[in-house]
Parts: structure tokens; sequence; C-alpha cells
DNA sequence: CGAGTTATTATGCGAACGTATAATATTGTT
DNA sequence: AACAATATTATACGTTCGCATAATAACTCG
């Protein structure tokens, strides 16, 4: 008895792979890692289950090309509003704080994927690697954006204190983050980065909600 | 061929309950939902798997009543310091705020249970209610401290303003948690505490650091 | 249009999963 | 010392897991 085949297309490698990946993040997202099997994840992409081996030796291949994606979107969506010239230093840190706490940034979606992610990032040199990577990254670009408007308003600063200043204000971002993600209808529009600038802006001694563009 | 049975002790059902919530939590925290399988846990808690069944009708018991039982040793151990008298309502807050920020409520343990806990708590009804009911326990703990604090010094303040007070403060508290928790070789000793209590003091404007008890 | 390449499906395998059930060891009671 | 009660182990069942392999469809290029 002859078997049917399911008829398909031809994909080029990098569509597939992304269909994979994407697939990947948005269980894991929702469900954690119990829920983003192999199965799952091919027929979430659309394809069947043997493909992934096709573009991926392994299931934790997959997981960890997905993680170092993520990643690097979340970094680049944090920095990009950088890119645009400020009027004063202290806007240029305002514009990084409000991005890092307005969407797409907040969201629930980005929670669940931290979470899905941490045990593995203990757990995995790879991600290990991936994670410290990216922390410092975040955290270092903040003390950065700390201390040129420190110095812009003549305001004394020294290595320690810019340090401790970066660690407060990276935690209230993240705390800040994590409560506007999970819960979003906990907040009003804007609430929650206004908070944050005025957060921030207490912890560093510079005021920054009315700093404008 | 008579089969060969391991020698064991009878205990009180209370106390393979414990064993077996104590052995699900430990390998919750320490490699998420995909480590903790019915098996290992039962090895853990040195029994045979059979005997979970035995005292929890099916595996989501098992975690459900290990969920409960962690929140509630996590909100005992930040509100006890509040039983003991305090100076001043603004040392009272200093003092929630230290012990939030502080061991054993600060452990990386805690955050991988977090994030182990985190998905079942956006799918499992029963763990959403206990998730809801823990932490507006918190919060509004906190934004009775700090309206508390604020009358006694005489600072004006609105259903409004206490309610942002406390995201605000909760949001930096959570943050430093997660940090101090996630890094714990990544601060001196109390200064965790200390970024903390600057920066809650900052955003209700009261001087929180040097209060005493 | 025919041959070669490879992307894709279909199927199978051994291990591990959660759960169910029967056998047995341990303890308290009389 | 025998018995009843039940805590505990041992074993089995059906399903699903990640991974492997073979068959086949879809596209490229001469």
């Amino acid at each position: 008895m002859p078997q049917k085949r399911k008829k398909h297309q031809r994909q080029t490698p990098g569509f597939r792979r992304q269909a994979l990946i994407d697939a990947t993040l948005n269980l894991l997202a929702e469900g954690g890692p119990e829920v983003a099997k192999v199965r799952v994840i091919a027929k979430k992409a659309g394809v069947t289950q043997g493909l992934i081996r096709h573009y991926f030796s392994t299931k934790d291949d997959l997981i960890a090309a997905a993680y170092e994606q993520h990643m690097t979107q979340m970094t680049e969506a944090t920095s990009a509003v950088l890119e645009q010239p400020f009027r004063s230093h202290s806007a240029r840190l305002a514009g990084f704080v409000t991005a890092a706490l307005t969407p797409p940034v907040v969201d629930l979606r980005n929670v669940g994927l931290w979470a899905g992610f941490l045990h593995m990032t203990q757990t995995d040199s790879r991600m290990q690697m991936v994670h410290a990577r990216t922390y410092r990254a975040f955290r270092d670009r903040l003390e950065r954006l700390i201390v040129v408007a420190l110095k812009a308003a003549d305001l004394p600063y020294d290595a320690q204190m810019s340090r401790r200043f970066a660690i407060a204000c990276n935690g209230v971002i993240d705390g800040l983050w994590l409560e506007g993600s999970a819960l979003p209808d906990g907040f009003e529009r804007d609430e929650l980065s206004e908070i944050g600038l005025q957060s921030v802006g207490a912890i560093i001694g510079l005021n920054l909600n009315k700093t404008g563009i």
C-alpha cells in the first residue's frame, strides 16, 4: 500500500531555521521548557519533527540558537534609542531608561523567556557565557550613561559611586520591567517609565522626568 | 525466585509529605521543571516512586503543595521582622526593606524557584490564586508601612501617590532581590540592602539609611 | 527534459515519563 | 503472639520523549 506523503514547498535553510527558532521561543515563553518538546516545536513551525535534526544537530543546539537570538534582540531593542540625537546627556539616559520600560521590551513574553532560560543558563556553559556577556553589556552601558550625565551636571562622582548607581538603577529597571511585564494591566499608560525615571533620578540625584528629547 | 525487598522504617505521614515537598522544591530550584521528575523526587526524598501516589493523588498535587509552602515561607521570612519593636515608623519600614534584601530571602535558590514556578502560575488556576494573593499581600503591606512613615514625618500623601510609591518600591526591591540572588558575589556585605534603603528613601522622600532600630 | 542534490516526510527505536496495581514489610493493638 | 491496618516497595502499562534512518518529493542545472 503506497504511503501518502504530505505536499510541501522547499524553503531556504535560513527560512526554516528561523521558523524553528521562532516556534521554540514562542513555546518557551508561553509554557516553559516542559512544553517545548521537539514534536510541538516542529508542529508550530509547520514542519515535521525530522526536519529539526536536519538543521540542528540536537535539541540543545536549537535551544542555544534561540537563546542567542533572543538576547541579541533584547539588547538591540533597548539600545536602538541611543542612535538618535538627544538634547542633553540627562535626556539620553532618560531615553535609555524609558526604552527599557516600554514595549516591546516590557512584555509578558520576555519574562516567560527569562524564566524559561534561567536554569539552562546556570547549567549549560554556552548559555552561561551568553548570559554573562549580555548582562554586563547592559549594566556597563547604563553606568557610562550615568557617569556622563553626572559629569554634565557638574555633580561629583567616583568609581565606587558610579558602580553602585548602575547596580541600583539596573535593579530598579529590572524590577519594574518584571512587574510591568507580568502585570500588564496593573499600570496606566507611561506610568511604569515615569516611575522608573523618577526612581533612577532620585538614586543618582538628577531630575530626569521632564527633560524632553 | 523470591524478590528481595529493601528494608525501611515507617514514618509518619507528615514526615514523608515534608520530605517529598522538600525534595521537590530543591530540585525545582536547582534544575527547574525539567529536572523535577517523580522518580528523581522520590529518590531525593529517600523513598521509592510509588510512595508519591500514596501521599499525593497526582504529581501536580505535589507541585501545588510545594508552591503553597514555599510562598508561605517566603512571606513569613520577610514579615517576621515586623514582630519586634521599632524606634520609629521609618525604622519599621527600613527593617522590612532590609529583611527583603537579606538572606534568607535573598538566595539563589529562591530565584530558581520563582523561575521554575512562573509558567505554572500562568497556567494552573490554583497556583494563579496563590500567586496573586501572595503578591498583593506583600505590596499592600509595603504600602501601609510607607503611608504610616509618611504620616509620621508630616509629609503629604494621597491614595494615588501611596499606590505608586508602593509599586515603585516593590519594583526596586524585586529587582535588587533578583540581582542579589542571581549574583551573590556581585555585592559586598550589606551593600544590597543599603542600596535598597537609599533607593526606597529617595522614591518616597524619606531618609531611611541610618534610622537604627 | 533528465539527472543530481537536498530539503522534507514517514517510520521506527530504546529510554524515560506519569500513573496504576499488587505484593510485602512495619507498626500498633489486644 | 496473632491480627489488623497501612506505609512502603516492586513491578507493569501505555504514552511520549529525543534521536536515528530510510524513502520521497521538490528544486537546480546541464
